[in-house]
DNA sequence: ACCTTTCATGCAACTGATTGCATAAATTAG
DNA sequence: CTAATTTATGCAATCAGTTGCATGAAAGGT
C-alpha cells in the first residue's frame, strides 16, 4: 500500500489540510495516483497516530486541520522507498470487451472506444498545459528535472493509449473473415 | 466491477473448474486481468445465485464442479460490453518513490528499476511465444485476429514500460544541478 | 506402504476502496 | 438578507481483494 508515503511526499513539497491533499491529488497526481478525500482522512489520521505527521496546533481558527510531515514520517518515506515494490498489474475492462467481441461478433465497443480516445486527448491537453507552465525551459536542477519526468510520464501514457486505441478501431473496421494486405 | 464478466468470456471460450480459471487468470489472462482463486470461487458461485452459469452435474464424480455459461450469461455479457467503462487509473508506486526521489535527493531507486526491466522483459519472451504458437501466420479470420490484437497489447505495453524506465534510468544518471545538453 | 505433489474447493479474518450520508463554517452571488 | 456554493471533516455500510489456513481426493515416485 502505497497511500500513505504518497500522501508523506505530497506534505513534503507543502503542509496542507486533508481537502487539499484531495485536490492535488485529482490534479497534479491523478495521473499516477487516485484517491478518494474518505480514504485520505483516515489516513491522515492513522499517520497521525503513527507520529508521522502532526497537526498544526497554531492555525486551527476554522476547523481546518493543517497536516506538517515530522521526521519521523521523513524515515519512514526513506525506508519505504528502498523496498521494491510490485508492478502494478494492468487491470484494463475493456480488453474483456474486446475478448467478448471476438467470440459474441460485433457488440458495437468503437462507440466506447472513440470516447476514451477523447478522454486522454483531454488529459493530455491540461498536462501540456502543465507542462508550458512550469518546464518550459528545461529546468537545471535534478528535483526539477525529475518532477518534469513524472509529467512526462503522464503524457506519454496518455500517447501511449491512444495509439493503442486507435489501433484497435483499425482491426475492428476490418471486414470480417479477411486477412490484412501486407 | 469486471471480474465475473472476465469469466463469463473464459467460460464462453471453455467451460472449466474454478481451479482451471484460476490457471487460465495466470496464464493467458494475467496481462489485462488478474484475479486469485479466492476471488473466483466466490464470484463462480455469485454467478450460479444469478443464473448466469451451472454447475454441469454430470461429471462430478471428483468433487470438481464445471461450470458452464448460460444464456442468461451471455445476454449480461453482451449488455455489459456496451455500457462504457471508466479507463482504470494508472497506480504506479514507483512514481511516488521518483518524487521523492526529488525531493530528499538519492534514495538509490535504480536498483529497483533495473530489476522492473528485467521483469518486464522475461514477460515479454513468455508473450513472443506465445504469439509464435498461436499466431503465426496471421491468423485469417476476425475473432483470431482479434485475439492476436489483445496479446499485441500486452507485448507493447511490456515495452512500452521498458522503454519508459530506460529513460528514468537517465535521468537519474545525470549529474545533479547539472543541465541536459541540448 | 509411505511421502510428496497436484488438483480442487472453501472458510474466516482482514485490509483497502467506494458510496451515501451528515454536518457545519465561510464565501460568493443575486 | 438570503440562497447557493465552496471548504472542510467525518461516520457507517458496503464492496472488492488478499492472506492464511484447512480439507481431502488423486496421482506418482521411492
Amino acid at each position: 500500500m502505497s497511500l500513505p508515503h504518497a500522501l508523506l511526499t505530497a506534505l513534503l513539497e507543502q503542509a496542507a489540510t486533508g481537502f487539499e491533499l484531495a485536490k492535488r491529488f485529482d490534479r497534479s497526481m491523478s495521473y499516477y495516483w487516485h484517491a478518494t478525500h474518505q480514504q485520505i482522512y483516515r489516513e491522515l489520521a492513522r499517520m497521525e497516530q503513527a507520529g508521522w505527521v502532526k497537526v498544526h496546533e497554531h492555525a486551527v481558527k476554522n476547523r481546518s486541520k493543517i497536516y506538517n510531515i515530522q521526521s519521523e514520517g521523513e524515515e519512514e518515506l526513506q525506508r519505504w522507498a528502498m523496498v521494491a515494490s510490485e508492478p502494478t498489474p494492468l487491470r484494463e475492462s475493456l480488453m474483456i470487451k474486446l475478448r467478448a467481441e471476438a467470440l459474441l461478433g460485433s457488440l458495437g465497443v468503437e462507440l466506447q472506444i472513440q470516447q476514451r480516445i477523447e478522454q486522454h486527448q483531454q488529459r493530455l491537453v491540461i498536462y501540456r498545459q502543465l507542462e508550458r507552465q512550469y518546464f518550459s525551459p528545461e529546468p537545471a536542477n535534478r528535483e526539477q528535472r525529475l518532477k518534469h519526468l513524472i509529467l512526462k510520464t503522464g503524457m506519454s501514457y496518455e500517447q501511449y493509449c491512444i495509439q493503442w486505441l486507435q489501433e484497435v478501431l483499425s482491426v475492428l473496421a476490418e471486414e470480417p473473415n479477411e486477412p490484412a494486405l501486407p
